[in-house]
DNA sequence: CGGTTGACCAAGT
DNA sequence: GACTTGGCCAACC
């Protein structure tokens, strides 16, 4: 696995249930300013929701997984998703988190990483 | 190895 | 508030 990616993946998965995280935040923990390239990580990520066993029912290891969902813009924009944005919403929201015309609350649910 | 792309960001218009 | 511009970086072709 690349190096950066595996490090978004394993900062994404310090993000607790019920917060979440920017890209921004992660490019900063990664001590870079790839906002993008962490996003293009996203994108390819092998484990998404599905993978997760929303979709399914199957219960995979949570450890192995990446919340992918759980990273948005640093504007509090929800941002995209590969599988739809509307099932981004939907599963933050299923986790606790508030979601009032597509954005979130930074101030409340953004988890603060390590620098 | 150059050029394009993107689940981005910030500042400007 | 919206739209545009320039910048950033890794992955891909």
């Amino acid at each position: 696995m690349n190096s950066f990616n595996k490090k978004c993946y394993e900062i994404l998965k310090k993000v607790p249930k019920g917060k979440i995280t920017t890209y921004k935040e992660i490019a900063k923990a990664l001590k870079s300013k790839a906002y993008r390239a962490v996003g293009n990580a996203m994108n390819k990520n092998p484990y998404s929701f599905a993978a997760l066993g929303w979709a399914g029912g199957k219960n995979l290891k949570s450890s192995d997984l990446v919340p992918c969902y759980r990273v948005i813009n640093s504007n509090g924009n929800v941002g995209g998703f590969a599988s739809g944005t509307k099932n981004k919403v939907r599963i933050l929201k299923s986790e606790g988190v508030e979601i009032v015309n597509n954005k979130i609350n930074l101030k409340k649910y953004l988890f603060k990483l390590k620098n």
